[in-house]
RNA sequence: GGGCAAUUAGCUCAGCUGGUUAGAGCGUUCGGUUCACAUCCGAGAGGCCACUGGUUCGAGUCCAGUAUUGCCCACCA
């Protein structure tokens, strides 16, 4: 910063957010402004929050999604929906639990030697503080919660659903023990679900096993990605058709290293192309070698432990870890001369998409849903149109998945979440009941000898009954009957699978209807070269750090002008700056029409339509479209779009041009009674427009307007949403305006391209086509004469060219500023062959057009029409250049 | 291997149903002590609209293909 600068900015009143937010919010939070009621007669509108994951701390993602979801609730409390947004929280199962056992480790112990009860305890602790701590995180951007309803995954009332739901689709078979391979991740030590895993590219290799004839000399050579897993091989396969192998099947191999026996299947899952053709099959250790091992009837060897060590199934290598043994077995294979090449091979392999942790296909038994018949209302909802998806190409991606879907393993091995409400008798028989089964409940047996599940279920268990347990399901609740179904859910790609559409199926099942009609999925946020920002990358942006910087409002704002409709938002640090200066405008120009308005009493609700001047009913114009389009851009989910339109309404429209316009030439003068009432009018309506998007600043201008304090009840909240009836809309009139400010950007040019110094004044002269142009001028100079500097302007169809001036050419006109003793001949000639030049580009364009007999033929005649008369204001416009350069070449 | 998206100014993006002098913000250059605002005001420079074909009188816009990038899905060891 400058010297200058410096000084300038001692100077300024720029406006400061942290002095308003805090307190707005907390009046917000007292007025009720925030609270659903569930006696009111108005139309509902509901939102879901996305429960954050408890052990979330505020990212620009949360950010972004909830600034989201309070710019939809703002404004249809603004219009008048009984407008609900219920907040809360996701208990995270294997996330947290993660946290706090690595905490417990820390200290020296483990959940297993603290036991369930104490370690659930300590869990519960701090999950609940944490809850609280982010659920703070979202005031602080200004989300309008409705926060007497916040609701937490493992509350008593969600519990009950979860049960509920368990208990129903148990019932029905749909819930179901299986005995099959699933997705281990030894980190976390629990099974996932499909839909946690995510694949991972990465550089490995293919290793050529040979594995022995018995009682031969050949053998057969195997290529394999885990080799480790050869120690739980129990047969080798090859394809039925391979002419190759053929005389082998029936054989039997032995297992290198360990020397175990094993036969020689065929298989018409194995691909003759593919390697070598012959393929070791670890049923239990990959999900197809078990469906083989399942069709030959073979043996299921567990090799490895919980935690991804090897156990006593692997020989000596037990104990090791799996990456360890893989070694150790190649080192021996080497050796013994059983492998026989290595070849780089670029894997995919699952991790856990919580701790990142290559993941184990292992054998085990868990609780599964099956979805298939879940899933068809959940199509149909989607091909109907019942929900919609914002953009609409996700709902491809919906369906796929869909159409396409697996069943669901629900059980997960830890302590932290719903514990599976099975109890086992000894015998195996099987009760379903939250708590203990009574007496009643399992007849024949003693309640105190069953044992409940050790497991809990899948943290997405319950958080896909959200958009209803959340009000009080299975009880016939006033919330159910008022809120329920939500209206449109908002979050981004990365679970649509494993939340958005579970929760349609779970809603179809339970409620018999869609939970949401529309499902609003916005991009994930980047930084400035594109990169997801996360943690662990540590290119993440603390939203706190900027709402202390530039304020809620500017952060909120900026993310939505950054987040392009349907797109990822590249994301830096000076992003925000946007949203800061727009504030900052806002706050300026509303301190001017308050300044102008010298404590009077400002009229905000109507404007006296027999004291107008075209300005005045130009930017009402203009008002008009802008509340048209922005309606229109939030009808299509276009958030981006609405806030540009508004951003650019307020910047150009109303701060360049009319208030500069109406603004009086001479200091001190007062602004004419009728403009200072339509600027105070429009004012009210653009803070109206952009409560949504920036509640606090325009709160807070909205009672000084009013000359109110915060202990008044007002608020813009509960305010009305703008509409219009298209009055004042005037396309002749925005015509003329724009023949004006045509005429004021041509002077501008020609003054600044001429090095005019800007205090100096001139007259102008203006040779128009046609008088009804020049009244037009003659009728408005007091407004705009200031923005040009002009004395005397001088306008008519004769009017001559004064000697020494400047000239430009507009469409309708040819303007000139005479300059004496400023104009460089060589500047200003420079100048017109300029434009002479592009003119010439156009005018050579258009003709060509009008040469083509084909498109005079085709081309609609409003189209001909309008080329025609380009045509002929380009050859106008380039004769009256020709004629002014000439005259200047005389000088 | 399949699918989805993107490709327009140095950067990030608009450009909706084909006819525009292809726009905005940031950045950049020049000028500015205009009494709301230097977080500002005014003016300028900057674009074979990824490529190749096609449809059409006319393509940034529609169609096909290619390339590049990103994302998702998938049990080929």
């Amino acid at each position: 910063m400058n010297k200058q600068n410096q000084k300038q900015s001692e100077k300024t009143s720029a406006y400061s957010p942290a002095e308003v937010e805090n307190r707005l919010y907390e009046r917000w939070v007292e007025m009720g402004s925030f609270t659903g009621d569930v006696d009111s007669d108005k139309k509902s509108y509901t939102i879901v929050i996305p429960p954050p994951n408890v052990t979330d701390i505020l990212h620009l993602g949360h950010a972004l999604n909830n600034t989201i979801q309070d710019i939809l609730v703002r404004r249809h409390k603004m219009q008048g929906y009984e407008a609900v947004w219920i907040p809360g929280a996701d208990h995270a199962g294997i996330a947290t639990q993660v946290i706090v056992e690595k905490q417990v480790a820390k200290e020296g112990t483990t959940r297993r030697e603290m036991g369930r009860e104490k370690f659930l305890e300590r869990t519960s602790e701090w999950a609940y503080s944490n809850k609280d701590k982010i659920l703070n995180q979202l005031k602080k951007i200004g989300c309008s919660c409705d926060w007497d309803r916040t609701r937490f995954t493992l509350d008593e009332g969600l519990s009950k659903a979860v049960f509920t739901v368990f208990k129903h689709l148990y019932q029905k078979g749909w819930i179901f023990k299986g005995h099959r391979i699933v997705n281990w991740c030894p980190s976390c030590q629990t099974s996932l679900s499909d839909d946690e895993i995510e694949h991972v590219e990465s550089d490995s290799f293919l290793w050529y096993i040979k594995y022995k004839l018995k009682g031969s000399d050949e053998f057969l050579t195997v290529a394999t990605t885990r080799p480790e897993t050869m120690l739980g091989d129990t047969a080798l396969a090859v394809s039925p058709k391979d002419t190759r192998y053929k005389k082998y099947i029936g054989k039997t191999i032995i297992l290198p290293v360990l020397e175990r026996e094993i036969p020689i299947v065929a298989d018409s899952y194995v691909d003759p192309e593919f390697g070598t053709g012959v393929v070791k099959v670890t049923p239990a250790h990959d999900p197809n070698d078990f469906e083989i091992g399942r069709r030959h009837d073979l043996e299921e060897i567990n090799i490895l432990n919980i935690n991804g060590s090897l156990n006593e199934n692997a020989g000596k290598f037990k104990g090791l870890d799996r990456y360890e043994g893989r070694k150790q077995l190649l080192e021996e294979l080497t050796k013994k001369g059983h492998l026989e090449k290595t070849e780089k091979y670029q894997l995919s392999a699952g991790t856990c998409y919580r701790c990142h942790t290559v993941i184990e296909p292992y054998l085990s038994d868990q609780w599964f849903v099956k979805m298939n018949e879940l899933a068809q209302p959940a199509i149909d909802a989607v091909k109907t149109g019942k929900v919609r998806f914002h953009p609409d190409y996700w709902s491809k991606t919906y369906l796929h998945w869909m159409e396409n879907i697996r069943d669901w393993c629900i059980s997960r091995q830890l302590w932290w979440g719903h514990r599976i409400p099975i109890w086992y008798a000894e015998d195996g028989t099987v009760f379903v009941s939250d708590d203990r089964p009574t007496a009643d409940e399992c007849p024949g047996y003693d309640p105190e000898s069953l044992v409940q599940d050790d497991d809990v279920l899948d943290t997405w268990f319950s958080s896909w009954l959200w958009p209803f347990s959340t009000m009080g399901w299975p009880d016939k609740t006033p919330e159910l009957e008022m809120f329920f179904p939500t209206k449109v859910l908002v979050t981004a790609p990365e679970i649509i699978f494993l939340w958005v559409a579970r929760m349609v199926m779970s809603s179809y099942e339970f409620m018999g209807k869609a939970p949401f009609s529309d499902v609003y999925i916005h991009g994930m946020v980047r930084d400035a070269n594109g990169i997801k920002m996360s943690k662990s990358l540590g290119n993440g942006i603390d939203p706190l750090e900027i709402i202390n910087k530039y304020g809620s409002d500017a952060l909120r704002i900026s993310l939505v002008l950054a987040t392009p409709d349907g797109q990822d938002p590249w994301i830096s640090k000076n992003t925000f700056e946007i949203g800061r200066n727009f504030i900052n405008k806002l706050h300026q120009v509303s301190k001017f029409v308050m300044l102008r308005l010298d404590g009077r009493q400002a009229v905000i609700d109507s404007v006296d339509k027999n004291d107008l001047v075209i300005f005045d009913r130009w930017i009402l114009s203009r008002l008009e479209r802008t509340i048209e389009s922005v309606d229109k851009a939030f009808s299509e989910f276009r958030l981006s779009t609405a806030a540009k339109t508004l951003y650019n309404f307020v910047w150009n429209d109303y701060c360049s041009w009319y208030i500069e316009l109406i603004k009086p030439d001479t200091p001190g003068e007062s602004i004419r009674e009728g403009s200072l009432n339509v600027a105070t009018y429009v004012l009210w309506k653009i803070i109206s427009l952009l409560h949504p998007f920036v509640p606090f600043v325009t709160e807070h201008i909205s009672l000084k307007l009013q000359g109110l304090d915060e202990t008044s009840k007002t608020t813009l909240t509960s305010g009305n949403w703008p509409t219009t009836d298209g009055h004042f809309k005037d396309d002749g009139l925005e015509q003329d305006l724009n023949q004006i400010q045509t005429v004021v950007i041509a002077v501008r040019s020609v003054r600044s391209e001429l090095n005019v110094p800007p205090g100096r004044k001139s007259d102008l002269y203006i040779r128009v086509n046609d008088e009804e142009f020049g009244d037009l001028l003659q009728d408005h100079i007091e407004y705009f004469r200031s923005l040009i500097r002009v004395e005397n302007l001088y306008t008519g169809i004769d009017i001559k060219k004064p000697q020494l001036a400047a000239s430009t050419v507009i469409s309708g006109a040819e303007i000139f500023v005479p300059l004496e003793g400023l104009i460089d001949i060589d500047v200003e000639r420079k100048r017109l062959e300029k434009e002479l030049s592009n003119l010439s580009i156009q005018l050579n364009k258009v003709s060509n057009k009008l040469s083509n007999a084909d498109f005079l033929a085709n081309a609609p005649a409003d189209v001909v029409e309008k080329e025609n008369s380009k045509k002929s204001d380009y050859q106008q416009r380039i004769e009256k250049l020709n004629a002014n350069l000439e005259q200047i070449l005389g000088w």
